[in-house]
DNA sequence: TATATCTATCGTATATTTGCGATGAACGAT
DNA sequence: ATCGTTCATCGCAAATATACGATAGATATA
């Protein structure tokens, strides 16, 4: 990447991108289906389910959490973690904004 | 990423990854936005309107293509580009299956 | 206190992304 | 045929992402 130009861009569309980023691996979309389909989220479960260490899906869930998509809450020695939908639908609204109205050809 | 995992993933959660992927860089996000804004759409006038070298906007563009974000028409020695709704609609509808009903924490 | 369990972080190797200048390919016009 | 324009691709350098084993920290239990 040599020199980085992304802060040369508007901040809604350097979230957007760091959110899409967040996307944008088959694990962490699979990460957030998992937390949406089990009563308990424990990261054990969530190793079990994906054919990850458990050292790399650690890493998966800080990136989700560094953008604001899942939350962890401290439960004794485990920690539940669980989707935050606010981001989420906020970044379903930004996609609005990038289709045409008009098609130029 | 020494060796990749992504194959062990469903291809519906691969594609939205791979869309995501797309997304996730502030320069694409504006390009898809200036399409939806120009009336002509050639490349010279993306670059026009970005920070960034004119190779660098060609490789852009090219990611946005693979994932059939935007498609390209020739026209004479230029290419105009425009944005492909169908497939930002595709994932604008995979984002609901992530986020919670109820959530668990 | 010692032990077992659960999760984060560190260190490392490799792959991919980003950026640019230079070059190439295609086209229209002279 | 030559020239200028437009865009893609190549080749390189530097930054980031992905994956894992090893280790550390925190908590519950014996």
């Amino acid at each position: 990447m040599a020199v980085s130009k992304k802060t040369e861009f508007t901040q809604e569309d350097i979230w957007l991108a760091d959110v899409a980023k967040a996307l944008s691996h088959p694990a962490r979309i699979r990460i957030l289906k998992i937390l949406n389909n089990m009563s308990s989220c424990m990261v054990g479960n969530i190793v079990d389910k994906l054919p990850l260490a458990q050292a790399t899906v650690s890493q998966h869930l800080k990136e989700l959490k560094r953008v604001g998509l899942i939350r962890g809450e401290i439960d004794g020695p485990k920690i539940c973690y669980c989707v935050d939908n606010k981001n989420i639908i906020k970044a379903k609204n930004a996609l609005d904004k990038l289709y045409s109205k008009i098609g130029c050809c």
